[in-house]
RNA sequence: GGUGUGGUACCCAAGUGGCUUAAGGGGAAAGUCUGCAAAACUUUUAUUCGACAGUUCGAAUCUGUCCCACACCUCCA
């Protein structure tokens, strides 16, 4: 039984579908105007991995991730500038293009982490009539109100705003340090479409009923997840952040225009803790996928780093902490490498064991996806001594469905062809002294190697070259 | 001011009442192997879970108090 924590719940719960056997899920993609950090891709890891997992338990999923290219404020509160409109400016550039390009700076990110596209990604601007037609349908039974620059959600008409956030409108009111629009009538009351300024010519704007203006941030993932997943679906996820405000503003939306509950399981992920490293993207100083590679990791590096954490608790991240995964990570690898070589069968004979290793992965990944526990499963069968190479390949390559390390796939790097020949000589005349029993110079020769950037290591039918 | 989360070995990180005399990885150390190394293999590395009280037959896990750190209530995944 797949168990997952429920945020509306504040509780794990026995994930049951609304259909048996299969599972509609959404979550809040990327907002396209700048760079994903790896902060961002946690989340969409967490959520590459809920995918795998209800795949794992046989589940047919249907998964949708939207891409916001419109209408994300700075604040979500609805206060400031456009974030799309504001980046494109800076760049000098349409914020068509910009959108464009971010989004394939994210798809890239996406595969070389990978992590599963989903089976439909939703943009926020081939949705907008589906955005109009939510925001007439929550005019029409009177939960909005005008004001000098949108159309507003009254979130005092409904008495369980902000449920899944626990929120205490009073505690906010009286910590609130935002500059509060005095035409808003409730401090948690939010844009449903907001006009295009009257001076300024906006790059993305559309008619409607109310006249030329945008969508607000907020009604994009009620209404696409409405229009492809329907009034009412199983997950909806995203990190954390969204709980207060973007998350409680969808349920406000949907279920006030539907009329029925939105949403049975709320999932979110946590943060990534970067100690003095702030990582907000207003602030234009954030560590990318890039940033990673361009340090000597590999993005698969940074996936193992994720792996062994759980998606719920913030997760600490440095170089040092980056460095123990890589290295995690490459011992794993060559393990798998070197069971590879073996021609071993599968024997009848444990099939028990191979039964409980398999049960045991299974109850951690479905206890609420607890993927630390899941690769301590697969290092005990990495290292367990009744079983043969074959068996604890057909069970790992079985794992690794869920864990996306590629470790199927995996083949012996061909380092070796790109040492040079300068090296590979200077390891040959060190094999000669070697026969001579002249270790002195072998010595020299690998030291010497050494400094060159490269490893020289004896093997059984001779020597091995590595780059350092 | 309000709300919330967390403090587990050198580092990362599971575990939330007995199966754990606390997973797993990294790191470190020792041994086997080796001319010596490397790799590989084997072993070791928290009688202890921020502190102090308490509940219980039994607590890292529950309760209370305190100390510390962080996050959110602006933006952020």
């Amino acid at each position: 039984m797949l168990k997952l924590y429920n945020t509306l719940s504040r509780s794990k719960e026995d994930f049951i579908p609304i259909i048996p056997g299969k599972v509609s899920m959404y979550s809040c993609g990327p907002t396209v105007y700048n760079y994903q950090h790896i902060g961002n891709f946690r989340t969409f890891f967490f959520e590459d991995i809920l995918y795998r997992v209800l795949r794992y338990n046989g589940y047919k999923v249907k998964y949708v991730m939207n891409i916001t290219d419109v209408g994300h404020l700075v604040s979500d509160q609805d206060e400031g500038e456009d974030k799309m409109e504001k980046s494109a400016k800076l760049l000098g550039r349409s914020v068509w293009e910009l959108a464009e390009f971010y989004t394939g700076v994210f798809y890239r990110d996406r595969d070389l982490l990978n992590i599963l596209p989903p089976d439909v990604y939703t943009k926020a601007t081939d949705y907008i009539k589906e955005q109009i037609e939510m925001v007439k349908c929550l005019d029409d039974k009177g939960f909005t109100y005008k004001t000098s620059d949108g159309i507003y959600f009254d979130t005092s008409l409904l008495k369980d705003y902000g449920k899944l956030a626990r929120l205490d409108i009073e505690g906010l009111q009286e910590g609130a340090r935002i500059e509060f629009s005095a035409e808003k009538k409730n401090i948690t009351d939010f844009a449903l479409w907001k006009f295009s300024p009257e001076n300024e010519k906006r790059q993305m704007e559309w008619e409607s009923p109310w006249g030329k203006g945008f969508p607000g941030w907020h009604i994009e993932c009620s209404a696409m997840s409405k229009a492809v997943l329907g009034n009412h679906f199983d997950i909806h996820c995203g990190g954390i952040d969204h709980v207060p405000i973007h998350h409680t503003n969808e349920i406000a939306q949907s279920e006030a225009c539907n009329g029925e509950k939105f949403v049975n399981y709320w999932l979110h992920g946590e943060f990534l803790d970067m100690g003095n490293e702030k990582m907000s993207k207003s602030s234009g100083k954030f560590v990318t996928l890039q940033t990673l590679i361009d340090r000597g990791y590999s993005p698969m590096d940074y996936r193992y780093f994720l792996l062994t954490a759980h998606y719920k608790k913030k997760q600490k991240f440095s170089f040092d902490a980056l460095d123990s995964a890589k290295n995690g990570y490459n011992n794993l690898k060559s393990r798998i490498l070197a069971m590879k070589i073996s021609s071993d069968g599968i024997r009848d004979a444990t099939a028990q064991q191979r039964e409980d290793l398999k049960k045991s992965f299974i109850e951690k990944i479905n206890d609420d996806l607890n993927m630390p526990e899941a690769m301590s499963v697969i290092w005990e069968t990495v290292k367990d001594s009744s079983l043969n190479s074959a068996e604890k390949l057909e069970l790992i390559y079985d794992f690794d469905k869920v864990t996306g390390l590629g470790l199927e796939k995996l083949e012996k790097d061909s380092d070796n062809a790109e040492v040079p020949d300068e090296i590979i000589k200077l390891a040959e005349s060190r094999a000669e002294a070697k026969a001579k029993k002249d270790f002195k110079t072998a010595d020299e020769i690998r030291v010497k190697v050494r400094e060159m950037g490269y490893e020289i290591s004896d093997s059984k039918d001779g020597f091995d070259i590595k780059k350092l």
